[in-house]
DNA sequence: GTCTATACCGGGATAGAC
DNA sequence: GTCTATCCCGGTATAGAC
C-alpha cells in the first residue's frame, strides 16, 4: 500500500540477512517479504524468482566481502599478516549485524541440486576469490611454493567455516591452524 | 503388491545413498520410495516421518563410519600414519559405491534449522567421535599438546569435506595440508 | 512499479482395505 | 505390515486492478 522507497533495496537487504542467518533453502519468499515490507510480485518483478534473489544476493555478498577482505589485508603489518588477514576478515564479516550461520556460498552449493547453475556460479566466484587471493598473498611468504601453501590455506578457510556447523568451533581454532601451518 | 522382504533395510539402503549423493533436503520422499520398491505407508509405520528416517540413516552411517576408520587406524603402519589414517577411511568411504557428496552429517546440520534436534544430535556425535578418536591418536605424536593438534585437524577434515563443495577440491590437498601440519 | 488476491504444484503424511 | 489412493499444507509464482 505505502509506496516504500527502493523496494529493491528493502528486498536485497532482507533476504541477504534471513539466508545468512537460517540459509536460502530454509527461508519462505514470504518471509523476506514481511521484512521488507513488501508485496510478493514487486519481488517476482525485480528478481523473476527466489533464484534469481538469491543470485543478486550473493552477487552483493561477494562484492562485499572482497571489500572488506583488502581492507583487512591493507590493515596488515607485513607478509605474513597479509596472509592471515583472511581471518581478520572473517572475524569482521562473523560481527556484521546478523551473524551468518556459516557461510552463504558454501549453502548456496550445500543446498541445491549438484548441478545447479546459480549456485554453481557463486561457489564458483567465492572459490575462484579464495584462492587467487591466497595465492598472490603466499607468494611473498612461500615463494614458488605459493600455489601449495594457498590450497591448504583454502582447506584450512573452508574448515573453519564448516567448523560452524559443529558444536566447539572456533574462529581462533582455524586461525591457529593457520599460523601453524606457515611455521 | 508383492511382499518385498525386509521393507526397511531397504529403505535405510535407498535413503542412505540418495541423501548422501544429493543431500537429504533434496531429495524426495518419493525417490526414496521408489528406489525401495516401497508404499509410503510402510516408511511412516517403521520411521514415523522423513526426520525420523533420517535419522536411522545418519546412526547407521554413523556406526560403518566408526568401523571403517577404525580399520584403517588399524591398518596404518605407525603413530603418524594412524593418527592420518583419517584420510585413508575418508578415500575408502568415498570409493563406495554411491559417492556422498560432501558429508552427510554437515549436510544434515547445514540443511536443518539451527535447533533442530535431529540434525544436532547427528553432527554431535560425528564430532564428538571426531574429536575423541583425533585425540586419542594424537597422544603418541603430540604429547600434552595433542588436544590443541586434534582441533586442528578436526579443522583440515571439515575442511577437505567442504571443499568437495568447491570446484578443485581434492582429498589429496586436504591430506597434504594435515600432513604439513604435522611438521 | 506496486498492491491484493489467488492459482498452482510439489511434497509430506494419512485413511482404510487386505 | 504392506498396499492403493488421497488429502492437505506450505510455498512459489501469476492475474489483474491501481
Amino acid at each position: 500500500m505505502t509506496p516504500r522507497p527502493d523496494a529493491r533495496r528493502r528486498l536485497l537487504d532482507a533476504a541477504d540477512e534471513l539466508f545468512a542467518v537460517q540459509g536460502c533453502a530454509a527461508t519462505p519468499v514470504d518471509q523476506v517479504l514481511t521484512r521488507a515490507g513488501v508485496a510478493p510480485a514487486t519481488l517476482y518483478a525485480h528478481f523473476g524468482s527466489k533464484t534469481g534473489l538469491q543470485a543478486a544476493v550473493l552477487d552483493a555478498r561477494l562484492a562485499r566481502w572482497d571489500t572488506t577482505w583488502a581492507a583487512a589485508v591493507d590493515a596488515a603489518p607485513d607478509d605474513r599478516g597479509r596472509l592471515l588477514a583472511v581471518f581478520d576478515a572473517l572475524a569482521e564479516f562473523a560481527r556484521g549485524e546478523a551473524a551468518s550461520r556459516w557461510c552463504a556460498f558454501l549453502d548456496a552449493a550445500a543446498g541445491a541440486p549438484a548441478d545447479d547453475p546459480t549456485a554453481t556460479a557463486a561457489i564458483t566466484a567465492d572459490t575462484a576469490l579464495l584462492r587467487a587471493r591466497l595465492t598472490e598473498l603466499a607468494g611473498p611468504v612461500a615463494g614458488d611454493r605459493a600455489a601449495e601453501l594457498a590450497e591448504q590455506l583454502l582447506v584450512v578457510v573452508s574448515g573453519t567455516l564448516a567448523m560452524h556447523l559443529r558444536p566447539g568451533g572456533s574462529l581462533a581454532t582455524g586461525r591457529a591452524t593457520a599460523e601453524a601451518l606457515l611455521r
